[in-house]
Parts: C-alpha cells; structure tokens; sequence
RNA sequence: CGGGAAUUAGCUCAGCUUGGUAGAGCACUUGGUUUGGGACCAAGGGGUCGCAGGUUCGAAUCCUGUAUUCCCGACCA
C-alpha cells in the first residue's frame, strides 16, 4: 500500500474507476453514469439485502421522487439540515407549479405520510417497508460513487408500537450492515453511535458503521435511525391500542448507498488496478488462452467446454479469447479487478492442467484439471475471507488509542504526514460537549465518527478539556 | 460557495507566447508476421479544438461570459 500513499489517493481512485471503466462524467454536475461493471455489482448487494429484507418480514416499495415543500415544511429539523441542497422542481409544462417540488433527498416526508393513512391499528403495526431508489443531494463538492449529487441506495422505514421495538429494528438493521457490508465486500466496520452533531436530520439517536479507507480516511457505510415519535408527530401517524386509545408511532429509517462501491475500491485497490471480492465481482472468473497461435483453435474449444462447465455451477466467467498478447489481457483483467484468472496453453494441455493467478496474490498456480472444480470455489471463498483479513489487519496498523491530548494529534497528524503514512483512526475520550468536538475538527480536521459499542480501550479522559471523558469515540478524517 | 488549474480524436496530451490548411503516442479498421507478463511491419478511418458571444480579411490561438472536471479550503452520505 505504500506507493499508493505516497501518490496521490483520489487521483489513484478516479483514473483506477475510469481505465476499469466503472463510470463516466455525466454532462450535469456531480453526477454520474453507472456502466454495466459497477451496476452489476449493485445488484449483487442488492440481491444479498433483499435477500436479508426477506428474513425480517420488510417488503419493497416504490414512492414518487418529487416530494412537495409542504411536506419537508412539516419537521423542522428535517427540513433544516436538507435544505441547503435540494434541487427544486418550478414549472412543468411551461407553467409555474403553485407548490414546488423537491427532488427527494431520502423519503422520510413521503413515507410518513403513506404511514399516516396505512396505519390505524395496533394491528398493522410493524409496518416495514424499503425503497430502491435514486436520491438528490446538491453537494458542493463530489467524488464518483463516494459523493455524487445524484446517487442510488436503499432506505428502509419502518413504525412500530413502542421505543423497545422501534430500537430493536434500528439495531438489528446496523447488524445486518455489518454482516453484509463485511460478509459480502469484505470491507471492515466499525459500528456505533453518532454524535449528536453528526446525526441524521430530525433523528433522535443515529448509529453507523464506519470504514477505513487506504488513505486512512473514513467512510460512513451504513446508517440506521430511532426517530422516535418526532416524524409520527409531524406527519400524523397514529394508531389505536388494545386500550381503544390512539398512540404515536415510534419510527425507524436506515439507508446504505452505492458509496458502497467507492468504499470496497478504495479498501481492496492496488497499484495494479482494483481488486474485487469475489462475491460482488461482475466477473469472477476470466479464462484466457496462451501459446503459439496455431495451436488456438484446440485450446479455444477446451477453453469453451471448461467455461460451460464454471457456468454450470454458478460462476461468472468470461473467456478472452481476444487476439491481443497474454501481457495485455492480463494487465487489462487485473486492472477490472477480476479475483481468478485461468490460462491454459499447450504445455498445460500435455499436463492436464491450468495455470490459475488469484488477483491479490503474487504467484500463478499449478491446478490439475481433475480438480478444478472444487479448487475454484475453495479458492474464491479463501480470498473473499483473505481480502476481509487483509483490510481488518490494515486498519489495525493505522489506529492509535494511546493518544491523550490535542496536541499529541497535532503532533501523531505531522509525524504520520512527514513519513508518508496515513494518520488512519484516533480512539479518543470525549466529554461529551459540542464545543469540545467543534475545537476538534477546527484544529485537526478529524471528525467524531462514532462511539464505538465495544472499543478496544476505554478512554477515561477527554482529549481536549482534561476532564472525564463521557464517550469513547472514533477521530479520522472522513469522505 | 471562495482561491488556483484544466477542457483539442475513444484515451493521454502537444500546438496558443508571436492568429494563417488540425498534430503525436496509444486505441480502432484492413492485410501480413507474431503470442506463457502490455509484439512488429504496411496501409487506412476518426476531431464544427467544452459551449456562447466578441475582435479580425481570417481564431484552437486574443477578449468577455458560461458549463464541467481536478486540486486547496468552508458544507455534507
């Protein structure tokens, strides 16, 4: 990793995503287009999360992308930490709209007031639904797939009859973003609680998973929500009791992104290119040809049969059986990320083998043709599991609990940037005071990114005033 | 949203100072030789120079505006 260090990181990122040809520029500022390479692995944690959404009896759903204002109006809080980026829709067939129209930036106002009529009894309570969907944030500044002014991602509401069961599902949902964010992409998190000043808007507790980037950077990969009864109250959802009373709700929201994308990246990345998990990798497998052209034609057709043999049990393969040199096929291959390369020439057709090259380790490999078919899977899952490793060790080296004060930051921040290292993950101890964190970031430019449930030390002192410290958190920098 | 830079072929860029027929490498097409870590020869195709105005006989080049991207800050997933 240290080369990419040393150059660099977001120029590494953007010409990395654009040569694997994941994206393109759109003509409209901010956004992007998602080619085939990266929407295909959207599906994928789409598939896995619909697949979870199932188990917990949450169904999918589809709401209007323009929100009126009187909508937002309703929660104040709500409104005010999105208003500074939302894009407005005016006029529509050459007329002005009486009441304009925003561009959703999350649909708390819209379900909320599908909420509202839905529910009426205890009975119909949990109410669980999710939404695929676009969203609009007018950012000022954007960074494909970390930040973009339009981006994809999945929000989950859901109402409920009390706090216990509301805080239950914003729980297990942070769950179920570990398991996935960790089980699928391999990307380590850590999970907890948000800061007040860092939680979503009109929320009244917000939780996260955080993830390490190879610049030391954070990425928040999830967030889940307890709203309490403030958005049952500004939008009316009410329900009648086994009492015959009528009650607030108690709601939740939770919301991961394509950031996801960007996020696994800038995890597994080398200088080589990307490097994919083999569970969300669009292709999985590419097969190539080597050796004497004469002799292409046979070892094509082997190539074909063990292709259809891959597919059958499931693998997404490719053959590249493209008349460009093995030195570029490979190169072009390793720079997409792809986790399995198998090459096949003459010398292995006399030894009944394949030569097989996994992206994240150095030497090519030997494999009988006799067993090839239970050397892919074993050998896929064991970089899926290595690639998990790899970065949980990688974010181990690059977070320090041992640091007390402003000044040693100030002084860990320098050292780290004078040696061409990361300054990664602070554990710091926090009175708890917003004035405390504001000083924080104003001299270091590290963020609170959570106050981790279980840290690896428990900080007694907080690291700015000296007093007891109320909470444990993570300082970084943060995407 | 402030300060800086960039925008010319699919990609990376030269040309602009000093205005005068649109360039290179890679990629692409065709033919031939090659192929176990980015092959070679030959011929060819491809650009209203980001967009809009202006100056000029004439603008990629000078001027004004504008859009987008990148870097540094402030704001955020």
């Amino acid at each position: 990793m240290s080369n990419l260090q040393k150059e660099d990181f977001s120029a590494w990122y953007i010409q990395t995503i654009k040569q694997a040809d994941l994206m393109d520029y759109s003509p409209v500022r901010g956004c992007i287009v998602f080619k085939p390479d990266s929407y295909e692995m959207w599906e994928h944690i789409q598939e896995e999360f619909n697949k979870r959404f199932k188990e917990e009896e949450i169904r999918n759903a589809y709401f209007p992308m323009l929100i009126p204002e009187s909508f937002f109006t309703k929660e104040k809080d709500h409104i005010e930490g999105f208003s500074p980026e939302l894009p407005w829709v005016t006029e529509a067939a050459g007329e002005q709209l009486e009441e304009r129209l925003a561009l959703r930036p999350t649909s708390e106002t819209m379900i909320g007031t599908a909420f509202s009529d839905w529910i009426n009894s205890y009975r119909d309570l949990p109410m669980q639904i999710n939404q695929w969907a676009n969203v609009f944030r007018w950012e000022k500044k954007t960074l494909p797939f970390l930040r973009t002014s339009e981006f994809l991602w999945q929000e989950g509401h859901t109402a409920h009859e009390n706090e216990e069961d509301a805080r239950k599902r914003t729980m297990r949902m942070l769950n179920i973003y570990k398991e996935v964010i960790e089980g699928l992409l391999a990307v380590p998190v850590y999970e907890g609680q948000k800061t007040p000043s860092e939680r979503f808007a009109g929320a009244v507790d917000t939780f996260s998973v955080e993830a390490m980037m190879k610049d030391g950077k954070a990425v928040q990969a999830g967030t889940s929500h307890y709203m309490g009864t403030k958005f049952a109250e500004a939008f009316d959802i009410k329900y009648l009791n086994k009492d015959n009373k009528h009650v607030l709700a108690h709601t939740t929201s939770w919301g991961v992104s394509t950031r996801l994308i960007g996020a696994l990246i800038m995890t597994h990345g080398d200088e080589q290119g990307l490097v994919l998990p083999p569970k969300v990798a669009a292709k999985q497998i590419v097969l190539m040809p080597v050796g004497p052209w004469k002799k292409k034609p046979e070892i094509v057709e082997r190539l074909a049969a063990l292709e259809e043999q891959l597919k059958a049990s499931g693998f997404r393969v490719i053959l590249d059986d493209t008349d460009n040199s093995p030195g570029y096929k490979f190169n072009e291959w390793e720079l997409k990320g792809v986790p399995m390369r198998i090459e096949f020439g003459p010398r292995d057709m006399e030894n009944n083998q394949v030569m097989v090259k996994i992206r994240d380790l150095g030497d090519k490999e030997a494999v009988s043709l006799d067993d090839i078919m239970t050397y892919v899977p074993e050998a896929l899952d064991n970089m899926q599991t290595r690639l998990l490793e790899t970065a949980r060790e990688y974010r181990k080296q690059n977070e320090y609990t041992t640091i007390d004060t402003l000044d040693e930051l100030k002084a860990h921040i320098e050292e780290k940037k004078a040696a061409g290292e990361v300054p990664g993950f602070v554990l710091a101890g926090w009175d708890g005071d917003l004035e405390t964190e504001a000083k924080i970031k104003e001299e270091t430019g590290f963020t609170t990114r959570n106050i981790p449930f279980d840290p690896p030390v428990v900080k007694e002192t907080c690291i700015v005033s000296g007093k007891p410290a109320k909470h444990t958190v993570w300082l970084a920098r943060a995407y």
